[in-house]
DNA sequence: ACCTGAACACCGTTCAAGT
DNA sequence: ACCTGAACACCGTTCAAGT
C-alpha cells in the first residue's frame, strides 16, 4: 500500500486570512498564532509560509478580509443620514471583528477597499456645500470618535457592564465621589449600546450642520 | 573572603511599576517581559513575583503609575474651558505613555484615581446646569473622542505621518477616487496635531452648549 | 524542486533546588 | 524561610533534512 499525499488543499491566501479571522472572531487577536491557524485548517504550520508572507502578512490579509465586509451606502439623499449609516456599518464591523481595532492601533489601514469609505464621505460632504477642509477635518473627527466608542465604549457583553458600573459607582466613598454617586444610574446607561453611540454622532452632525449654515 | 549578598536593592511593586512603565516608554508595550524588567533593575526575572502579583497584576500598576501623571484642573470658571484643559490633559498623559491606551483596550480602568476625572467632570457640567443625564453622556461622548484621538488618531511623528498620507492619496487612481484626490492636502492636515484634535472637542463642547440652551 | 519537521531564541510561570 | 535557576509549554521563523 503506497502511502498517498494527502488531498490537495488548495490553499490560497485568501482562504488561510479567512481562517485566520475565524480564530480571532472566536478566540481574539492574541489566539492568531501560525500553529493555530494552521490546525484550523489541517495543515502543519510551515506550510502556511508557502501562500502568505509571515505573519505580518497574514495579519493585513485578514484585516482586508474585515474591510470587504464593509457595505457601503449611496452618496444620494440627506448628507447626516447617509454618514450615519456609514459610521453605523464601520461600528457594526468594527464589532463583529475586533480585531479590526487592534490592528489600526498599530498603523492605519490604507488599502484601496479601506479608502473607499473616506471617497464617500468626502463626496457627501462636497454634495453637501462643506468645503474640502471641513469635511476632512469633519469626517476624521467622525472617524475617529466612531473608532473610539468601538475600541473603548463598546463591550462585548453591554448589559453585565452595565451593571458593573453602576456597583462600582455606588460603593465609592461619598465625600469624595458626590457627583459620580449621584449620578451611578445615568453613566451606567452610557456604558454601552446603540443609543449612546448615536447619541455622541449626532452632537458631531448636529455642530456640522450648524458651522455650514452660519 | 565571604561572598556577600548583593546589596538590598529595596524593591517595592511602585518602583518596580516606574521601571516597567520606562520600558514600555522606551520600546513599547510588547517589550514589557518579565525578563525585562527585571533587567532594568538588575534583579533576576523571578525575584519580581516576591513585590508583584504576576504580570497581569504589574500591568495594573503601570496604569496606576500613568494616571497618576493626570494633573487635574479646578471645576471653577467656564465649563467649557474646564472640560478641554481635563481632556487635554487627559490627551498628553497617554501621549507620553501610550501603554495606557494599549491596556484601555482590554478594560476600563476604574480605580478611584482614574474614576476623579468623571468626578471632575460630572462636577463641571452639573454646575453649568446639564441634567445628570446630559452630562454622562456629554462627558461620556468627550472620553470616546479624546481615546479615539489619542489611539486612532495622533500618531508618533505627525509630520511623516502627513507626508505619508499625501503620497497614498494623490497616487489614488483618479477615476475611483475624485474626493480623496482633490482634497489630499486637506486630508494630511487632519493626520495629526493639537489643532485636529481641538476641532473635534470644540465641535462636541458647540453642540453640548446648543442643547442647553435650547 | 518542493514540502515541512527540528531547532533557536523568545515568552510567563511553576516548582524544586540551593542557601 | 527565603530566594531564584531550571524546566515546561508556548510563540515566529530559519534552515536543513526528507521526499
Amino acid at each position: 500500500m503506497t502511502r498517498r499525499r494527502a488531498a490537495p488543499k488548495q490553499l490560497t491566501p485568501q482562504k488561510i486570512a479567512r481562517a485566520a479571522l475565524k480564530v480571532a472572531d472566536r478566540d481574539g487577536f492574541e489566539a492568531i498564532t501560525m500553529r493555530r491557524v494552521g490546525a484550523e485548517l489541517g495543515v502543519p504550520t510551515m506550510t502556511l509560509y508557502g501562500y502568505v508572507p509571515g505573519k505580518q502578512g497574514l495579519l493585513d490579509l485578514i484585516v482586508e478580509q474585515a474591510v470587504d465586509e464593509i457595505e457601503l451606502p449611496t452618496a444620494e439623499g440627506d448628507w447626516r443620514l447617509r454618514l450615519k449609516e456609514l459610521l453605523c456599518e464601520i461600528r457594526r464591523v468594527l464589532a463583529r471583528h475586533p480585531v479590526g481595532i487592534r490592528m489600526r492601533l498599530d498603523r492605519p489601514i490604507i488599502s484601496a477597499a479601506a479608502l473607499r469609505t473616506l471617497e464617500l464621505a468626502l463626496t457627501i460632504l462636497g454634495r453637501a456645500g462643506f468645503s474640502r477642509r471641513a469635511a476632512a477635518r469633519g469626517y476624521r473627527t467622525l472617524f475617529l470618535y466612531t473608532f473610539g466608542f468601538a475600541a473603548f465604549g463598546d463591550p462585548r457583553n453591554a448589559e453585565e457592564t452595565k451593571r458593573a458600573s453602576r456597583t462600582v459607582a455606588s460603593s465609592l466613598p461619598p465625600d469624595s465621589f458626590p457627583a459620580v454617586r449621584a449620578a451611578a444610574a445615568e453613566i451606567a446607561e452610557t456604558m454601552a449600546g446603540d443609543e449612546q453611540f448615536e447619541y455622541g454622532l449626532d452632537l458631531l452632525l448636529d455642530a456640522m450642520a450648524a458651522t455650514r449654515t452660519s
